[in-house]
DNA sequence: GCGATCAGTT
DNA sequence: CACAACTGATCGC
């Protein structure tokens, strides 16, 4: 899988996610995030050993990583070298060699990659460039133009070299419904069943690992029922999923684990080895969360797929699609690209081939793989900015280079935190108080990118789905999506949403037997991504450590009014169990009608998407934000030319933001005029930041209690 | 006995 | 189904 080997061209004497080999002579490591596949050699006796002789050599990494990490006796001896970084705060570090005394000076910042908790994106500023090592990340179109520090002047910086994330790069995975669009199908597979009885559970089953934990804190948000989890001790000073959590297994949602669980499931057991309650036995579905099988059906589908009768798949990803990483790559525009992964049955040459039209190195080299019709316009664009899109209208291709080819300004800039014995010394605790959630991290963007989901085939590799239950989903068919292969167009997709109610019906439990009404409109709705919950995923991937109980959710509200109406209307988190059918279902019907209503109305609004940003805003869209949202789309065509593959593509391809309607060569000239001049396009962006801000930092009095075990 | 590697599962 | 991890077998130190 990953093909990174932990060093970087341009700074060979730190090393990323690897600890072994090569790597046991840096001057200093990073830890992206706490998956295992990062973590090669970190705890091997020979870097322990040199931790004993090098007594300058530190792990860098956000502080919810450090915490993760550190919850593990068996990486406990790196609690004195840990350095905690923050997130988005540039930082300097002296990069020793402890047998010459010879020192460089690096700055590096922490961007969230939304990959998992604690996960982020190093990005890396020093004598040889500025670089960016992504780590494993899942970030969203257009969120790169989002990153502040990804900035400078107004326009992205110069970059010398990516080391991406190619997980899912290829076209198979052209296109992975949004976060959202996921959780919201989840969300109603869920409602759709433990709405039923006291005795209908449902068992999640997640691999294990970091990653789903914004799962969990919605649907407990959502229903005011816990998620039964088999340890939850790593999170004791992360409140916001804490409090989502419980290893009491009197729950109607499981995300517990057995070596055997599979196995239990046939005998209708948990894996925590619950098959009754109350001396009444329980119902259960599992829900798989999986996004290689998506990627492997042939035709689209729905976000949720039953694939037995009491099995459902449902799309889910830690990593961005393709088209995402183009997106990512195309904003950034940098020299080079290096894949840290090259996905299975593809090769290097073919990853290649896919990125390095979107880097300046391949003006020069490489004309031929963008198709040619696009190519002249891309031509424009690559030979003169870096930037990137815009490109057209610069007639002089000025040599990007000159601007942000500024390595070490940054150090000098005040901005910048030496790192030292600060933040080593200081309690994690406070360190971390950080919060910066959603908002920040991962500014919610309310145009998501909507899928479409297909109708499943029916192709439910494990068990059939048996006849009896196919009934009700059978054909998850109905999405909106028609999309037959056929590039979808956005006004289909808000017109389904305007028509969920029809036409969706819904593989969904419920439909069965249960009282089928709301079933049918959920689903639906699941196809066209609304933004409902994002800032509460944005949490759970956050890369800080806070508290932000409520207030953090409160936050997310303001991003979506609907959703957060409909969640307080109906169960606010603390409520703890939904059961009682018949109150559920009193309960439910309102709150389903405003699901229903929900897309609708966002979607109206979403027509002048850019407002309703602005406006909703909490997220604080600004109108630089919404024009360089134009910039990537306009960028698109490249991209897509770029792909070489192609024509599968085409069905997926994805047309632009809803929210907008393509710009007009004049509005984009204007603000690429601007652009060029250097002038400030960003007014707004401000408040934004500030807000983030804000609600960035709380105090955290993370001692909260929360006893790790109920 | 531990760790690394590989195959097989999920 | 290479997402992330676990299990078990084998080999080497």
């Amino acid at each position: 899988m990953s093909c990174f080997e932990g060093q970087m061209a341009e700074y060979p004497t730190i090393s990323i996610d690897r600890f072994d080999r090569e790597n046991l002579r840096a001057r200093a490591y990073f830890l992206s995030h706490c998956h295992k596949d990062h973590m090669k050699g970190l705890r091997a006796p020979t870097l322990k050993r040199r931790l004993e002789c090098s007594l300058k050599v530190y792990l860098y990494c956000s502080p919810v990583t450090k915490e993760l990490l550190l919850t593990s006796p068996r990486y406990r001896f790196w609690e004195k070298r840990i350095i905690s970084i923050e997130i988005e705060t540039p930082t300097q570090i002296s990069l020793v060699d402890e047998a010459s005394g010879e020192k460089e000076e690096i700055v590096v910042t922490l961007l969230p990659a939304g990959h998992c908790p604690g996960s982020v994106m190093f990005l890396f500023q020093g004598n040889n460039g500025t670089v960016l090592y992504t780590g494993d990340f899942r970030l969203a179109k257009g969120e790169a133009a989002r990153m502040e520090l990804l900035h400078s002047g107004g326009r992205v910086k110069d970059i010398q070299s990516v080391y991406l994330d190619t997980t899912f790069c290829d076209p198979k995975y052209y296109q992975i419904p949004s976060r959202e669009e996921c959780l919201h199908g989840i969300l109603e597979l869920v409602r759709s069943w433990i709405t039923r009885s006291p005795y209908h559970v449902v068992w999640l089953s997640c691999k294990a690992a970091y990653g789903y934990e914004y799962l969990f804190t919605n649907l407990s948000e959502e229903f005011g029922v816990q998620v039964h989890v088999n340890k939850l001790d790593m999170f004791r000073n992360m409140p916001d999923i804490l409090h989502h959590l419980t290893t009491d297994r009197d729950t109607q949602i499981h995300a517990c684990r057995h070596p055997k669980a599979e196995e239990y499931f046939q005998w209708n057991k948990l894996p925590c080895g619950v098959t009754s309650k109350n001396r009444i036995p329980l119902h259960t579905i599992s829900i798989k969360p999986s996004t290689m099988w998506f990627g492997e059906r042939a035709r689209k589908t729905n976000v949720i797929v039953r694939t037995g009768a009491s099995s459902y798949r449902a799309c889910f990803s830690f990593h961005s699609s393709y088209s995402e990483i183009k997106d990512f790559l195309s904003y950034i525009y940098p020299v080079n690209v290096y894949p840290n992964v090259i996905p299975l049955g593809t090769t290097m040459g073919k990853v290649q081939e896919i990125l390095k039209p979107l880097c300046r190195s391949s003006q020069s080299t490489e004309p031929k793989y963008k198709p040619l019709g696009k190519l002249k316009r891309a031509r424009t664009i690559h030979l003169d900015s870096e930037e990137d899109d815009d490109s057209d209208l610069f007639d002089d291709p000025l040599p990007v280079p000159l601007r942000h080819k500024i390595p070490n300004q940054q150090t000098l800039h005040p901005e910048v935190f030496p790192t030292t014995a600060i933040s080593q010394n200081q309690p994690e605790k406070q360190r971390e108080s950080t919060g910066c959630f959603r908002a920040e991290s991962m500014p919610t963007f309310l145009w998501a990118d909507f899928i479409d989901c297909e109708e499943s085939n029916s192709e439910s590799e494990e068990s059939e789905i048996p006849a009896s239950a196919q009934g009700d989903m059978g054909p998850v068919p109905q999405l909106q999506k028609k999309a037959d292969g056929e590039v979808p167009q956005w006004e289909v997709f808000f017109k389904r949403s305007a028509d969920l109610t029809d036409d969706c019906l819904e593989n969904l439990p419920s439909s069965t037997e249960a009282g089928g009404s709301q079933s049918p409109k959920l689903f639906s709705d699941s196809s066209d991504g609304d933004s409902t919950h994002i800032s509460s995923q944005t949490s759970s991937q956050s890369t800080h450590i806070s508290e932000q109980g409520s207030q953090g959710w409160d936050s997310q509200s303001d991003t979506v009014l609907l959703s957060s109406q409909e969640r307080n209307g109906g169960m606010t988190s603390s409520s703890r169990r939904v059961y009682r059918p018949g109150i559920n279902d009193n309960t439910l019907a309102p709150q389903i009608e405003q699901n229903v209503l929900c897309p609708k109305d966002t979607y109206s609004d979403l027509k002048s998407r850019d407002q309703d940003v602005s406006i909703a805003s909490s997220v604080g869209e600004t109108t630089t934000l919404s024009s360089g949202k134009h910039m990537p789309q306009e960028k698109r065509p490249l991209n897509l030319s770029s792909s070489a593959d192609s024509q599968s593509s085409s069905d997926f391809e994805i047309p632009a933001t809803p929210e907008a309607e393509l710009p007009t060569r004049e509005h984009l000239q204007h603000f690429y005029e601007k652009l060029a001049t250097g002038e400030r396009i960003v007014v707004e962006k401000r408040k934004r930041s500030l807000h983030s801000r804000a609600t960035t930092k709380k105090p955290i009095p993370r001692d909260n209690s929360q006893n790790p075990n109920r």
